[in-house]
DNA sequence: TCGGCGACTTGATCAAAATCAAAGGCCGGT
DNA sequence: ACCGGCCTTTGATTTTGATCAAGTCGCCGA
């Protein structure tokens, strides 16, 4: 795991203090962004920029987290596991969101890169401090646990009432548009999970999530190539089919 | 929908104010502690208390929500609709639990009671007041939107990886552990719940549950009484069940 | 007391997705 | 270029839970 820690660095040799973190504030808008100058460079003095490989793990289910991260660019897996190997991504994280679970220190699930992934981490502690003194970063936390809520509970839906041909469509779906954070909806793009996770997200077998795939692209909802890179004619056509009106 | 509001009623009486919001502060220990005495008196000048039957929407889908709640006593169904009818309930709050999303007025979900539930509400605009000025009530709102979403995500797992079997006992576990906000875990409880409501809630059908409750009857797991009365003799062999390590 | 209705249970059959099994295809390394 | 491994696809079969279809139970009102 490559620590790149340009903040740091870049610190050292000039204070242009607000453009510290210009970096990731730039692409994520994320935290930052509610935080004075001083603040942020406070913030910036002690984060460090981390390129995680797809697979590695950023923090295990049971494991003690000791700091908060922006993503970047890529994708981070959330996930639950059950005692006997049963598998549930409960969430995907793209670029800009925040990650990391204020107010406890054990984490509850297990986060993985899902590609290749570029994250921003700050200590637990000078979050921590920080927000205790600047009411906005908690308003900003308080909204990303919201958002993060209205996905989980949109998924639940997925998850209980859809077959298996929705599931796969409203996955297309999610990807298609949290894929690129710049543009809205991107209707190509390269697939960040694999079969088995993508079977992992929706509760299925990796064998029905192929055959799903398979039927959509015969019905033309869907073009692929290479298995991962997926081509999507007409958005309002996957959401028909993934059940979304 | 009876309208008792006792707050108002009080105010008028005496001006006692730490215990005008006693009656809820009691039982709920919820947002209220978070306040001073007299962001807790101009709250309780504006909160109703009302009493809703089995099956009335507090909240609809799609609708505008003009208020904040405390549940006093009782369970609400929080839940969202597929266009063809397709149901899924996608959380259970039970007193004390806060309900409202905050910073949005559009509500994704429907409430419902889904026993005789007493609420407290507060209006909206009176709510966004005081968090706007007490960074502790807005610290409150955001414990209650992080605990949602672990329990969000655990229900996940639970809808996507979990056999039938093992749905209905965890649905058993969780009504075991919050029925009774007074004592942690009942060992004897009625369920709040109607066999469709379980099948909502758990992504099955109202017979599949009927079969599961019947099996887990006859292995001895639980007893029944009237189908609503339910005892457990060994919440380790129901979480056993249910795949809870 | 007798219907009658709604909620629940039980049984028979069906279908969707899981499981078991065997190829393909792509990629990196030799 | 060839091999080996992993990911993906496809096929055959089984299983789980859904669907269809009767009942049963409890409760309320006539």
């Amino acid at each position: 795991m490559q620590i790149v820690n340009e903040h740091r660095r870049k610190d050292i040799h000039n204070s242009d203090i607000p453009t510290v973190c210009a970096a990731c504030e730039a692409r994520h808008g994320g935290v930052c962004g509610t935080l004075t100058p001083e603040q942020l460079f406070d913030l910036s003095r002690h984060s460090t920029r981390r390129s995680i490989e797809p697979g590695r793990e950023v923090i295990g289910q049971g494991e003690t987290t000791d700091s908060y991260a922006n993503i970047i660019n890529g994708v981070v897996k959330l996930s639950k596991v059950l005692a006997d190997g049963r598998q549930q991504i409960v969430g995907l994280q793209f670029a800009p969101d925040f990650m990391g679970r204020p107010f406890t220190r054990e984490s509850a699930l297990t986060a993985e890169a899902a590609v290749d992934t570029d994250i921003c981490c700050f200590p637990r502690t000078v979050i921590d401090r920080l927000v205790s003194e600047a009411p906005s970063l908690e308003h900003r936390l308080h909204e990303q646990a919201l958002k993060e809520l209205d996905e989980a509970r949109d998924w639940m839906l997925t998850l209980g009432r859809k077959t298996a041909q929705e599931k796969v469509a409203s996955f297309l779906y999610i990807i298609a548009t949290h894929i690129d954070p710049e543009k809205g909806t991107a209707n190509e793009f390269d697939l960040p999970l694999s079969r088995a996770d993508i079977a992992d997200y929706l509760g299925l077998t990796i064998e029905t999530v192929s055959r799903q795939i398979t039927k959509l692209r015969k019905d033309n909802v869907i073009r692929i190539e290479n298995s991962r890179h997926v081509t999507v004619p007409s958005l309002d056509r996957l959401m028909h089919v993934a059940g979304i009106d």
